[in-house]
DNA sequence: CGGCCTAGGTTGACATCGTCAACCTAGTTA
DNA sequence: TAACTAGGTTGACGATGTCAACCTAGGCCG
């Protein structure tokens, strides 16, 4: 239970409850019950203490995918149940989201290394749905960017409120991946 | 010329600059040439300054978008125009397209009505591109959200980096979203 | 064993920022 | 003419990121 891992986790809970400009190093350093500048001897900027607290979210949803990708049936089932998992994952914790795809101004290999690895399982999900007949043959990785695209994107819209609301024309964002998978399904 | 306008004016160019964190009001009053504080007998708080950058950013998107409509031959055009616009805009001033779309503790009208314009004028596009046979009947309403999602994270994603890069999977925003358009047309 | 290095922590200081308060001034309005 | 207001100024305050200097316990090497 070492010091540098408390201050990624004070971060994180300051983090979803204001956003990225509640999380102070001083505060952290105060809720972790040492002094303010203590974090400089684990993060040398708060961008840095920021970048880990992004790896860390985003270890944590590999290991959650994964789980879940083993208790599902078909690749269809399970394609859809990680687009929607991202969907849940920006809704519930949108400052989360919004760290993990912010501008960052550095470049630690923690990060760079998780979004890689998220991307290959998506792939290897949607190659696997292909080859189940449930998504048109092609290229792989851009039918995988294609999923991935919209779905991100019906999330943050979501989470901002920029989706259409109330009447008939309500889209929830789960509804409009179901409505792509529905499209892109051969033989319509 | 008021200072309120030169006040948005130099806060958009820190924007540009260095992003929201650039944005400073002391900094904003120094180039316009008035002391510190002065902003505060336009803006509240420097939210509702960066509320104002992003209303006024809004609008000029809409007028660029209604000038562009009226130059293009078919409805299936202007849409494809319309939704690689989006990706233009969000490429080449992503501080700008991070600004409108960001996390909003306030709720100013010149913002959503901004916002339900923009969402109208997709709509009417669609349900025109639908009329003319390139695009599945249906809710357009529901469809319109849909491209718009896909255009949105296709942007966004890009913009972080976050799209699978280099070998033969490359596939840049607009690519996707030309991917959406034909799998949706109608007799694939 | 004694000296040294280092990881991790402390206090203090500094410039900058958002914001509040008090004051001032020219122009408009009653 | 007197009062009011819009817009501007200076000065202050607390919070924040960051730098510098100092301290200290534990491990390592001579």
């Amino acid at each position: 239970m070492g010091t540098r891992e408390a201050l990624v986790d004070v971060a994180t809970v300051l983090l979803d409850e204001g956003g990225v400009a509640a999380v102070t190093l001083r505060e952290v350093g105060r809720q972790v019950g040492v002094s303010h500048n203590a974090p400089y001897k684990h993060f040398a900027s708060k961008e840095l203490l920021l970048a880990a607290v992004a790896a860390a979210e985003l270890e944590r949803r590999a290991a959650e995918l994964a789980a879940a990708l083993k208790s599902e049936r078909s690749p269809e089932a399970a394609l859809r149940a990680t687009l929607h998992g991202y969907i849940a994952w920006a809704l519930e914790r949108p400052a989360r989201f919004r760290l993990v795809f912010g501008p960052w101004n550095i470049q630690t290999d923690e990060l760079t290394k998780a979004a890689h690895a998220a991307q290959t399982a998506l792939v290897d999900l949607v190659a696997a749905t292909q080859a189940a007949g449930a998504l048109p043959p092609g290229d792989s990785v851009r039918l995988a960017s294609l999923l991935r695209a919209t779905a991100h994107g019906a999330a943050e819209l979501a989470a901002v409120g920029h989706l259409a609301k109330g009447g008939k024309g309500n889209a929830s964002p789960d509804q409009l991946v179901d409505d792509l998978l529905g499209y892109l399904r051969p033989g319509s």
